[in-house]
DNA sequence: TCTTATTGATTGATATCCAATCCTGTGTTT
DNA sequence: AAACACAGGATTGGATATCAATCAATAAGA
């Protein structure tokens, strides 16, 4: 793979486990060094990424983690409520009895995850659950759009209020697999957009976000080979936001 | 805007206008001639088509007009239908009176042109029809997913055999919208699946496309300064085929 | 004729340099 | 003291030249 992908590819993962913010300058002098690369690898770095809504450039001032508005959050959350349904439209019509296995037990697995109090692991599954969903439609082209527009919650989570749990909505999961492998597919997809709906109701995007790591500081655990086993979830100071980015961040808005 | 994203535009609609076809080497050096460019520009352009799934770069080997396969078009066509169904879906909940208007509109002025025998004309209305529907949901990355699939639909064209008449299926336009605004969801959805169904059935890219133009040639239209007023259309040996790239390539299957 | 080796061409990447633009800090003016 | 203007520094966008690695196609040899 050529080089540029690769940081691309790095830079992806740390915007997307909040150690690079929205906003955070991407500095083309900055991170040839951090890389050890010219800066022009790095510029073909920064096109990737903002071909891929993650980064912001701008001409003559430079690259910047993309800092979506509240308006772009709604968009991107229905633009993705659109590509779940319909792909669950899909799956009800075609998909075989070794899909739907799949699907149950991938929601079994996320169960026993969440009993035995491994969260972590349970968080993961539930943002697995999606893309297996997704990757079930057989699609390529589908599966690449909808794992794009999931990059971009994942940085939009970067700018809310961190002050939620995370419940992985394991009963949602299951509920829709369920009720699609039964044919009711209309309140399957009630259910996909009612999910969807909750999540960016609750997204205050007011604040400014400021970043508590250097580019370099957020960097460095990725660096030096493959390092990647841990990969260094997201710091975090204020609450007790366990810093997964689990594309099931659910928040809590009534009381 | 930066030299390099010019360029790729001007690439992307030279591969649009088919005169740069699939598998055409875009090589750096007579790129960078051509465009008086260093190769580094092209680099970057060519990274930005790759992104844009117009164009696939192997290592060591180079850039070429990507070349789908019969399963990318499939699953293209299957992607584009999923997004204008959840659009529809979208606009028939949403939509207020003076979109309805544009809708019918667009539509009308396309039967006029139709009338007038502006057949030209008639097919980028009856291009157009799609994205003014998707731009109706108000959502940019809704939008710019669909136009990414719009253009590789049109790049796919490229690759079958041209022996087919272009009707503008006005009045698949005119039934969607009447469906629509009258609240018939599941047939306007059935309509466009079974339209864009019908369109991709009807290919056949067994042949091999061969270039007629070195993309010195392809290109040189583009080039000096903005004499993109008349974008010439793509020069075709075989067919009838008056050069649209007409999103409703409509194919007879039946006789 | 088939296999192998060499050569040429192209890509990936680096280093250095230059122009244009933006930001900032200072100094001047009112 | 506040507002404006200007100069300098820093950064980006881009050009050029160069080098290594790889691919492809030809040429040499069995």
């Amino acid at each position: 793979m050529s080089r540029s992908q690769a940081i691309a590819d790095i830079l992806t993962r740390a915007i997307l486990d909040h150690r690079l913010v929205p906003g955070c300058k991407l500095g083309e002098r900055e991170l040839s060094e951090i890389f050890d690369v010219s800066r022009i690898v790095i510029r073909q770095s920064l096109i990737r990424l903002a071909d891929d809504g993650l980064a912001q450039i701008e001409r003559n001032r430079g690259a910047f983690v993309a800092r979506p508005s509240m308006q772009d959050a709604m968009e991107i959350y229905d633009a993705l409520t659109l590509v779940e349904q319909g792909v669950a439209a899909q799956l009800s019509d075609r998909l075989g009895p070794a899909g739907w296995a799949e699907l149950r037990q991938h929601v079994e697995r996320q169960r026993q995850a969440v009993a035995s109090g491994n969260d972590a692991l349970a968080d993961v599954l539930g943002q697995e659950f999606h893309t297996v969903f997704v990757r079930l439609s057989r699609n390529k082209v589908m599966q690449e759009i909808h794992a794009q527009l999931v990059r971009r919650t994942t940085l939009l989570r970067s700018l809310i209020t961190a002050d939620f749990d995370y419940c992985n909505l394991l009963d949602d999961h299951a509920r829709v697999v369920e009720l699609l492998e039964k044919g009711r597919l209309k309140p399957a997809m009630e259910l996909i957009d009612a999910h969807h709906r909750s999540v960016v109701r609750g997204y205050i995007m007011d604040r400014q976000v400021f970043p508590e790591l250097t580019p370099r500081e957020a960097l460095e655990p990725y660096l030096d080979g493959k390092a990647g086993e841990a990969p260094k979830p997201a710091p975090r100071k204020k609450t007790g936001d366990r810093g997964g980015t689990g594309a099931h961040a659910h928040v809590h808005t009534a009381k």
